[in-house]
DNA sequence: AGCACGCCGACT
DNA sequence: GTCGGCGTGCTC
């Protein structure tokens, strides 16, 4: 007597790894029938439709991945689903398939990577944010594109935009070229022609760039190259209103271009059709905390699953990158030249600081050349990684340092809210005005931050106007777009700052770059050290000399302050050659055997005392073996504790990719049985080690 | 992960 | 006498 019902196996946002069933609403139509959806018979549940369900005690948004006539459930224990939201087209099966990809690899269960990747409002269990943005949209006026005009190209820019326009099928590409060799320009006209090409029908691109709020101009560049043409951003720093209409935008198909960071890579795009990855080498396409995913590695899987063309752009490549080039499995582009005409390479000069000693963290050498370039009007650019004013504060007089209380790590001094503040766990003090254990009044800061040099920079300087940029000067949302403004009009003499002034920017008049203190990077226990030093010290440069040579002739320069002249990273980086370093790097890394020749994978565990965080990993380490498979010996991590947490971790590692996966599966299916307190989590393909 | 239930300590 | 600590167990 039982009649075959419809059943919906359902994906949804909880770490437990399987499908749960459901019988079908009573009425697909009905429960959203304000939708204007066919009210009354019963529509037939589709694949990757949303679906709200009762979950334990709670209501939840679900996806059907499967409809099925068969549960291995018994019948009473089925609920039925609450209702499937039918205003809007399913999401399709490519998607679906690039969601479980991204599960299996970094094993997470598919409800846990496929929910999350849709915006919040579109899960929330009421529509109306929906219906909004849906009628927005609708009356959003779509235009006729109109062409905008294009600027030559240099003959190997010709020869990329057609490589890549012309790329049928599947062809990953990498797009090397240093800062200013016109990659952009390379990127907007291959758009303009597979969306040319694509006609009516109506291709999407996808292009992913590491942080859009500090690198607006390419945005900038697409809207107005594409005039008419629906540009649809997706980043982290947008409003869930705003989110929810580009999200929407790109899955109607609507958006011919897609512009966004990592997580766009997540994005429905049913007609896409290329996809532009600008500066793959960037850490930030590399996900750090929940499912520790790389938007590049998804991007390129995803493109071969379309098998459509992909472009991977940097002046230095990530080694992966390179090495796939290297094997011809990725094509190579190259730009040599600058494509501006007449512009040059900065001429990077170290200074050695074991002859030439800093004061205040600044070399004679490097003050000579700010002051030049002050008297001429002209720009220049300290780079220093480190914010704050001074790293650490001790005392002379019995050693005590300002270790903070909940961390493995130093509180840092930041003189102008008097405060000392730990960048790990945030917690702050008042600076101590006497040492804490042995009451001697002198204790003082050691070693220098950015305000430090900002300082300096003041007292040498009175009549010129430094500007500091980094984390803590540019709190307030806007505040960095403000910053990079005010040097744009020119008015900052003098601009210190972190890493958050390397991206992006292009400075006309900034002709001078000052690398302070780049030396320990050098001698770090994370192999991949050498190659981000090399990178960031890149792009730094790059921000110097972009503007066309001047009659005067009076070449941008990059001076680098280190106690290591002698370094081949550093004459790599003089001779702006990065193929040879990248070529050193990679037959060390062959030898090694480390990555790209090697894959890994990290557990890491979290628990009040260290000693169980290493049992944990110890019992984790021994509760399976596999042939192909190497088991590192479980260490504290660098910074052990943080926030009163201790955090260690174990290396797992494989010559074979396939067999990695293999054995991770298996491994963590024992992991989840192991019933612990302690916290862990599993990093595939870890970056930091 | 949530979210409940369930049994032992300091308080309106 | 209750509010609440987090241990354990379940979610179609």
């Amino acid at each position: 007597m039982n009649r075959p019902q419809t059943l919906l196996k359902v994906a949804l946002d909880t770490p437990l790894d399987t499908l749960f069933d459901y019988r079908q609403p009573e009425s697909a139509g009905a429960a959203e029938s304000n939708a204007g959806s066919e009210a009354g018979g019963r529509v037939d549940p589709q694949l990757g439709q949303l679906v709200q369900v009762s979950f334990g005690r709670r209501e939840t948004m679900g996806l059907i991945i499967e409809v099925a006539d068969h549960s291995d459930l018994p019948g009473e224990k089925l609920k039925q689903a609450l209702a499937i939201r039918s205003q809007l087209p399913p999401l399709s099966s490519e998607w679906l398939d690039l969601c479980r990809f991204a599960a299996d690899y970094y094993q997470r269960p598919l409800g846990e990577v496929a929910i999350p990747a849709l915006p919040k409002n579109l899960r929330a269990l009421k529509t109306t944010s929906i219906d909004r943005a849906l009628k927005k949209l609708e009356k959003a006026a779509a235009h006729d594109p109109t062409p905008a005009a294009c600027p030559a190209l240099n003959a190997a820019q010709r020869q990329a935009v057609d490589a890549i326009a012309m790329a049928s099928g599947y062809q990953p590409m990498l797009l090397y070229g240093v800062t200013g060799s016109g990659k952009t320009e390379v990127y907007l006209q291959a758009i303009a022609r597979v969306l040319g090409q694509a006609g009516e029908a109506a291709a999407q691109v996808l292009i992913l760039v590491p942080e859009i709020n500090l690198t607006p101009q390419l945005e900038e560049s697409v809207r107005q190259r594409f005039p008419g043409v629906e540009v649809a951003t997706l980043h982290s720093g947008l409003a869930e209103g705003e989110r929810l209409r580009n999200w929407l935008s790109a899955h109607l198909g609507r958006a011919r271009i897609v512009l966004g960071t990592r997580l766009a890579v997540l994005a429905s795009l049913p007609k896409l059709k290329l996809i532009v990855i600008d500066e793959e080498h960037d850490p930030s396409y590399k996900q750090q905390e929940g499912l520790r995913y790389s938007a590049r590695d998804l991007a390129v899987w995803r493109a071969r699953q379309l098998n459509i063309p992909i472009v991977l752009g940097s002046a230095t490549p990530s080694l992966e990158t390179w090495q796939h080039a290297q094997s011809g499995r990725y094509r190579q582009l190259e730009l040599r030249a600058r494509a501006v005409p007449d512009a040059v390479l900065p001429q990077v000069r170290l200074v050695d600081v074991q002859r030439d000693k800093p004061v205040e963290g600044l070399t004679s050498t490097l003050l000579t050349a700010l002051r030049k370039r002050l008297e001429k009007g002209e720009q220049a650019l300290l780079f220093l990684n480190r914010r704050g004013y001074a790293p650490v504060v001790s005392c002379d007089a019995c050693g005590w340092v300002s270790n903070c209380p909940r961390c493995t790590a130093f509180m840092v001094l930041h003189k102008l809210d008097r405060r000392l503040r730990c960048h790990h766990c945030g917690l702050e003090q008042a600076i101590p005005k006497a040492c804490p254990t042995c009451g001697n009044i002198d204790v003082h800061p050691f070693g220098r931050g950015t305000q430090r040099v900002e300082e300096a920079l003041q007292q040498h300087f009175p009549q010129a106007r430094v500007l500091r940029i980094d984390a803590d000067s540019t709190r307030r949302k806007g505040s960095a777009q403000e910053a990079f403004e005010t040097v744009h009009r020119g008015e900052v003499d003098i601009l210190i700052g972190t890493q958050m002034v390397a991206k992006g920017h292009d400075f006309q008049n900034l002709t001078l770059v000052g690398i302070l203190n780049p030396d320990t990077a050098l001698f770090s226990h994370d192999y991949r050290a050498g190659e981000r030093l090399f990178a960031q010290l890149m792009q730094v440069a790059g921000r110097a000399g972009r503007a066309a040579q001047k009659e005067g002739g009076n070449r941008s320069e990059v001076l680098i302050q280190t106690g290591y002249p002698q370094h081949p990273l550093y004459a790599a980086l003089t001779a702006h050659d990065y193929d040879s370093y990248a070529q050193v790097l990679l037959s060390e890394r062959r030898q090694a055997a480390l990555p790209p020749f090697l894959y890994q994978a990290m557990l890491r565990a979290e628990a009040a005392h260290l000693d169980a965080a290493l049992e944990f990993l110890e019992q984790a380490r021994n509760c399976l073996e596999h042939p192909a498979i190497v088991m590192n010996d479980p260490i504290p991590m660098t910074v052990t504790r943080v926030a009163n947490v201790d955090r260690a971790q174990l290396l797992v590692e494989s010559e074979s990719r396939p067999a990695l996966q293999a054995f991770l599966k298996l491994w963590m299916a024992e992991l989840r049985g192991l019933k612990t307190r302690v916290r862990w989590s599993l990093e595939v393909d870890p970056v930091d080690i």
